[in-house]
DNA sequence: TTTT
DNA sequence: TTTT
């Protein structure tokens, strides 16, 4: 078995940090990647592929990316269903964040800093991803690629 | 912007073969893809991915895999929608594949003959994915991949 | 920044299994991947990649795969190099696994037992993958999806 | 069999244009990919991942792209050997890009134009992904995504 | 609505 | 419900 993803887009809009009961951070959202050919009408489209990332990834995207920002991720499809308030059930197709770069924060103050490339994973102070300290602004480092650590992952 | 997809699973039932109004072969189909980790419950999960195939792909998955057959899928996600009966707005996330390996065919009378590895191409007869005559049979080739041709992409 | 690579195929030979002199396992195979198109002379071609898997997942890969068994490997691409007897300096590049799935084990004892899908993970006790105990024998399962865990990575 | 590859990362040189004796355009590259770990020393280090695309793609990446730009790759592992002048086989494990996206052009007067997507492709006009007529400035565009057509595959 |  |  196996599941792999990645995808390069911009945010569709801010995205939307939340916490659960437990206090662990998660932030939904949703990414707009063009498709690199046209429809029968001669246009170009777009999808647009929910995501979700946990901890402090999470916390992370939500400081540092705003709609339009062009983000990097590396996950895997996840499906789960819920029943809504009619009572019916729905079935959700979406991606699970594990690492996302970000390769331009567009726009803000960090754009102008030219800004390509900072990484951030979920938890990666116990996996093979890090052994730093963590690393709040991702800009300090000139822009380039760097891993935030995380703790566990809330499941 | 890049969308990448790699899955390796299970049909969760026969492939859904249809034709567009212009003859154009479809298929639709759902790989189950078993979580590598469990649930807080101890619970091994499964997520249940839609896909969908075009042309000759769409036929030899139709023919040669069924319930149960482990595939492997390379693509990318497709996001679209259309409004419902109600005339509600239904958003759907699914897999385009645009390479399908037939990796088990399960089952089948074809698993008996060893068959692991037979890899069917969206429209490789004109792409860099295949200069041979077209090949029917995944297992008169002894279970080893094959790529079969397509003409066009019916978009 | 964003590495990622995923392969299905054939060990061209049985894993070689070592052990760092701090007594850390690691295991080195190549996977030979049948391309999808043939070559001008019509014949199929295939590639054949060196990878490195270490800890728990070296030793499973070892115990359970050999010569000829399909797996499916998930991970990074990692260069290296260092100086040959000659004193020349040789470069080095080869896929890290992070995740290595048992697809088949062809013509091994287990094989007769239907064996489609057994994943084995480098560190997944300590990452999200993984909450259960280890299992040691993937057939003990009928054959189905696993993680085995590790505790740490060797680097 | 599957083989699929994606990277992000900068280019350590400018691209290296060349033509076969038919004229087929090919371009060889590297990417560096910085390492999302620190090694045991607490450096970062990064993979250096040779790269070959051919036609027109290599042609837009020598035009538009040089050492230090940020790119995006979509492709294979492809491994070779030859004999080299001293008649010693030499083995190569390369990545053959079926789509580069341009992210980041670093220091050239495109990157002043705030670049970010454009993407070409090996053989678009007969693939799925192009319908439209090639387009040759990037940058035309307003720096967002773009396919360019090439004819076909040179093997 | 799910596979093994 | 969508980005540039």
């Amino acid at each position: 078995m196996m599941n792999r993803v990645v995808l390069v887009g911009r945010l569709t809009k801010d995205p939307d940090l939340r916490y659960t009961p437990n206090g662990v951070a998660v932030a939904n959202f949703t990414v707009a990647v063009n498709r690199p050919f046209s429809n029968q009408q001669g246009d170009r489209e777009a999808d647009f592929i929910n995501c979700v990332v946990w901890r402090r990834a999470a916390e992370n995207l939500a400081n540092f990316m705003k709609k339009g920002s062009l983000i990097g991720v590396d996950g895997r499809i996840q499906t789960r269903s819920f029943d809504n308030q009619e009572g019916k059930r729905v079935f959700i197709t979406e991606v699970v964040a594990e690492t996302i770069q970000f390769l331009e924060s567009k726009g803000s103050s960090q754009g102008d800093r030219g800004s390509a490339g900072f990484q951030t994973n979920q938890n990666p102070s116990q996996n093979n991803y890090d052994r730093r300290n963590n690393e709040e602004d991702p800009f300090a480092n000139n822009g380039e690629p760097i891993d935030l650590s995380d703790d566990d992952l809330p499941f």
